[in-house]
DNA sequence: TAGATTGTTAATCGATTAACAATC
DNA sequence: TAGATTGTTAATCGATTAACAATC
């Protein structure tokens, strides 16, 4: 098992490709180059087969690569070509988008389990997935060979939330709330702050100051 | 003017030390170190005073870093010592979710228009604002000199609703809808992708292929 | 003064870009 | 063959880490 080791940003570009490769595909396109890909994304056509690079040779040189093949092969590197089950803890606004979300579903992330603490909203139903107390979290996420838990829950709860989906045994945790969580070095973790990204742009529009 | 270039992660880290030090003031302390905030938010000491040795010098050798007076000027420096006027377009589960968020509003974040396509949602209260008929925007974004657009829409029409808020002279765009936008170069732009964020997980959880 | 901690420089590490040989 | 484009290496650029003099 040879670790060398892939830069994050890597990642998160390759997932750029391969949602544009599937709107290049549904085009009826069936070659495309690493230049074509960069324009369509923004980025340098160094970087693009770079990128691919890690992971080995998908392209024909002087022709370039196969729509189809290359966006099996991102997808397949990004972990996509199984699904997984999620369990979402927080049924409220975001919860909601969440789990309405249809990016979701189409890259085979399948909510099984929605959580909440609050009586009004157990037993309602979203999507075609009931709310559950949030008492039932370990005991049902474990059921369900959960293996991503999404925290879409207060700040002051999520540390005790995450504890718990790690109780249950998820791999992966997807946090909203704008708290720094501890979690095993063995439990990938991400955080999406909302307020840190508004934060970023306003700096970026004053930061002639600098 | 020096435009010493400052990274991306030093911003969001600020934006992080500075949440960090809004609970610490919360709890009564009043002076912290370089190695307490490494501590809390899980980095290294020394990144702490890099990071804010970019912006000048806010501690004391020996002592320490005044907790209100360090929070305060990171704040300033990431431009929120004054309210921005922000404009959501889009008014479904994201949409709400976005415009109930509290960090926002405690972060000097005024949402003053959300505009929706959907006739059933116009005219709709969300929090105190009154949802208007997507075709005010440029209208009613200019009047309220909109800084900000928050573009929780679908991906077809982001581009489309994108160039609107352009028109209606925003500086800055925070992109929810997973679609690469165009924009002139003078208007910052950052983008959420919520899948691409599973996508990371998932890539990292399998990892140990490569 | 002794201990602590900053601010800053130098060293290291890592990622991006440029260039080009390989090859279709 | 000539033109195009990959895969890969080397050069550059940028960010992080380590070390330490300054100083409270």
């Amino acid at each position: 098992m040879k670790t060398l080791k892939i830069p994050e940003a890597t990642i998160i570009r390759l997932s750029v490709y391969s949602r544009h490769l599937t709107d290049v595909d549904r085009k009826g396109i069936i070659t495309t180059s690493s230049g074509d890909i960069a324009e369509g994304v923004g980025v340098s056509p160094a970087q693009v087969r770079k990128d691919l690079a890690y992971f080995g040779e998908f392209g024909t040189r002087g022709v370039g690569y196969n729509v189809k093949d290359l966006r099996q092969h991102i997808l397949r590197i990004l972990g996509l070509s199984v699904d997984w089950s999620v369990s979402l803890v927080g049924a409220g606004h975001l919860g909601l988008a969440l789990s309405t979300y249809k990016g979701f579903r189409e890259r085979g992330f399948i909510i099984t389990s929605i959580f909440d603490s609050d009586p009004k909203k157990v037993g309602t139903t979203v999507g075609d997935v009931v709310v559950l107390p949030i008492e039932q979290l370990v005991e049902v996420a474990k059921q369900n060979r959960t293996q991503i838990g999404i925290l879409a829950v207060p700040a002051a709860v999520a540390q005790e939330i995450a504890d718990q989906l790690i109780k249950a045994g998820v791999q992966a945790i997807l946090n909203f709330a704008p708290v720094v969580l501890n979690v095993p070095p063995e439990i990938e973790l991400r955080n999406v702050d909302l307020a840190v990204n508004l934060e970023v742009l306003t700096f970026n529009v004053g930061a002639q100051r600098f």
